[in-house]
DNA sequence: CATCGATGTTGAG
DNA sequence: TCAACCTCGATGG
């Protein structure tokens, strides 16, 4: 899935074009069609993201709380708004729909975000597994392969809320920063590890878990408690940025400072767009030397064994 | 066209 | 520690 960044992004989209809204709420695929029953009809009052966590809120004291998972997606269609509009972060009420009047956009938001072929009428027939299908008189969004879809009430929420560590979207202040440093410097778990345990911090997937050990020169094997408190700071200083630096532009870029033709590059492909990840085998763009892969807890790791000690 | 692997989590064993 | 979840782009024939 669908890093952090995301899933804050699928939030602004619900914030912009359904929060305000009666929803019709359907389960197309049927595997949902309880949890749909009891929201179908109500108002959606707000919605939220925190980390890889998606809640929206309904009247009545209902939440939906989806994850992506892996390979989920959300499917936007209607009013919605174009990747450059969410970007604005604002009020920017430009839609890819009111652009020339009878033409419907089809937005797909997961861990990439792409315009689809056009819709001919409104709504459009769901297309594949459709787990929730929520409809507006305008809007329309379809989910599809997410590992969790469920109806909570305000302790469910609280309950997965708790399971979660600081996310920078969220916490911004002092004390996030000095739960995150806590939580690592008391583990003796490696940091590669620790980053990826929603509960020390949350949003950090593999991908900006790699980026961020290269970025901070860390060993990705080092123990949290020998992480110095500098470094973990630095961690977490560099995640916040990063992640609002996704929100913005919709997409992970995790290199600085290039050149406005490397910048080009690394918006086309995704081969170019990271120090280490998914690049066992080539050359560290910093000293040359041979970027390794490795299994960690599952999950594959990259890094340079010369810059990262 | 078949197969593989992926940005993630859960629960069984 | 590993399979399952159940989608889809990339890859190979």
């Amino acid at each position: 899935m669908p890093e952090g960044h995301s899933v804050h992004r699928i939030a602004n989209q619900f914030s912009r074009h359904f929060v305000g809204k009666r929803c019709e709420v359907s389960s197309p695929q049927g595997r949902f069609a309880a949890g749909a029953a009891q929201l179908d009809g109500k108002r959606m009052t707000a919605a939220r993201a925190v980390a890889k966590q998606l809640f929206l809120e309904f009247e009545d004291d209902l939440f939906l709380r989806v994850h992506l998972g892996l390979y989920g997606a959300w499917d936007f269609a209607g009013v919605i708004s174009s990747a450059e509009a969410l970007s604005e972060d604002g009020d920017g009420e430009e839609s890819l729909a009111s652009i020339g009047a009878p033409r419907l956009a089809r937005y797909r938001m997961a861990e990439q975000e792409k315009a689809e072929d056009p819709i001919e009428s409104f709504p459009p027939d769901p297309v594949g597994q459709v787990r929730v299908r929520i409809l507006t008189e305008d809007t329309v969004a379809d989910l599809r392969g997410p590992t969790a879809c469920v109806v909570e009430d305000p302790a469910g929420v609280q309950k997965a809320l708790d399971k979660l560590g600081p996310d920078p979207i969220n916490d911004d202040g002092p004390e996030a920063e000095k739960t995150f440093v806590e939580n690592v410097r008391k583990r003796n778990v490696a940091i590669g590890q620790l980053l990826m345990d929603q509960s020390v911090v949350a949003g950090i997937g593999n991908i900006y878990r790699a980026e961020l050990l290269f970025r901070q020169r860390i060993d990705p094997y080092k123990p949290g408690k020998k992480i110095t408190v500098k470094q973990a700071k630095a961690l977490w200083q560099d995640w916040s940025k990063l992640l609002h630096e996704g929100v913005r532009d919709g997409l992970m870029l995790t290199m600085d400072d290039l050149s406005e033709a490397d910048h080009k590059k690394a918006l086309r492909s995704r081969t170019d767009r990271h120090w280490v990840y998914h690049r066992q085998g080539e050359p560290c763009r910093v000293c040359g030397t041979e970027i390794r892969m490795a299994d960690m807890a599952g999950r594959k790791l990259y890094w340079c064994p010369k810059d990262q000690k």
